[in-house]
DNA sequence: TAGATTGTTAATCGATTAACAATC
DNA sequence: TAGATTGTTAATCGATTAACAATC
């Protein structure tokens, strides 16, 4: 399921590190940091220190100070790290002050959810809505969602309107061809929430992530067996 | 985001290894081989070599070959591997035969989707679903889902009518809460869907999994970011 | 100053990968 | 047999972690 190029971080003059060129692992915990110190804003907290923020984020104190110093965010020792700095600091490199427009592809319940979830309100506009039936063109499934076209008016419309993400969430059968047209549109980050293995030319730089809910309940299903059998070890959480 | 404890395979008898103790990669993308093996089987293939396998799920070929070694499915030299023989050995593992029971917490329309689509017809049956809101008690929200208790009377009712995974797709600020209740009436598999890191106790074995859609789109927003700045590398899917 | 906490190094750990002998 | 493909080893790689000197 995971097949990452190597993605590590690329030295520069100094010996520095780009932070275009994040480890995989640290881009993911970072943006899992932005909303554990905005909880921490809005309880009135200004400062903490990394074995706070970390016990919070549930990761180790001493690779949340690792990722920080990646993209030079510095903590003051003996104090810690301040919190309003922070978030700025984040969200200057994870870029969540710019919006960025999405395109779904399936109007399934799972992507008009999607939709709703997480389109609005958190930096995220929904351009374009394209499904393969015929009867929902031109209905407006979410308020404020301007269109939906048919999957086979994706090329065209994404000519002329440009994304930066697209949300797959096609059947199954449906999703290497939404992958397909996407790509030919020129659309570079990929939300893949089918369990389908997508496959992207290795020419340009495609960024795909997947979400496969049942393959997450799969496997708990197997820890539920497994448990029953032998009351084991002790386990924590894993992050998809 | 990843707080995974060892898990790695316990050496046994002769040297061989427990499939009660997979490596968490290899349990992920077992049950990831799965729809790829049907997904043959509707077309009447009846083998496939390990090449053939790992090209459609998207991994190396030698590390599916590691991971069916792990639970003692073997392949022919020179052959390849039977289809239909995997699905049963994987389906015998994973335990796919065997109907879970699965309850849900926080009617959101995330919730409500998440039941939607995967409670369904695979091997999930939701037993009960649980909100804060007082007015959904009562209601049914989805065909065949018999109960919608307060948030408040779960204990009671997990204690009645136990489950084997519990999905939390409450507001953030429930989410522990929805958790401890959760853990205190023996639930041992846990999906979160909410951004909150939860914390369980230590003690016994409780398997977390967690997605988070709205930190995958942030990550999607970085690069979406760098690909203009920096033309850059080629990068692939990762899976959630 | 004394205490606390950072930033970073060095060691550990586990997962991935290529390669190849075994063998159908 | 000859060709193909497995099962497994050994090497590589990268990520995690503990530990500690630097320093506020």
């Amino acid at each position: 399921m995971i097949e990452e190029s190597a993605g590590i971080a690329e030295a520069r003059s100094l010996g520095e590190v780009s932070w275009q060129q994040l480890p995989q692992p640290t881009l993911t915990r970072l943006a899992g940091y932005l909303p554990v110190l905005r909880s921490l804003r809005e309880h009135g907290i200004a400062g903490a220190s990394s074995g706070k923020l970390a016990g919070m984020a549930g990761v180790n104190a001493a690779v949340l100070r690792k990722d920080l110093s990646y993209i030079g965010a510095h903590g003051v020792r003996g104090v810690g790290y301040d919190v309003t700095g922070l978030i700025a600091k984040l969200s200057m490199i994870l870029r969540s002050d710019r919006i960025r427009t999405v395109a779904l592809a399936g109007a399934s319940r799972l992507g008009q959810t999607l939709l709703a979830h997480t389109g609005f309100g958190h930096g995220f506009t929904v351009a374009a809505l394209f499904d393969v039936d015929p009867a929902l063109v031109g209905t407006r499934l979410a308020p404020g969602v301007p269109v939906i076209a048919p999957l086979e008016a994706m090329a065209e419309r994404l000519a002329a309107d440009p994304v930066e993400i697209g949300v797959i969430a096609t059947a199954d059968s449906d999703a290497q061809r939404a992958c397909d047209i996407f790509v030919a549109a020129g659309v570079r980050q990929l939300l893949n929430v089918t369990p389908v293995h997508l496959l992207v030319g290795p020419e340009p730089a495609i960024v795909v992530r997947q979400v496969d809910l049942a393959l997450e309940l799969q496997v708990l299903a197997f820890h539920a067996g497994r448990s029953r059998v032998a009351p084991a070890q002790h386990e924590e959480t894993v992050t998809a």
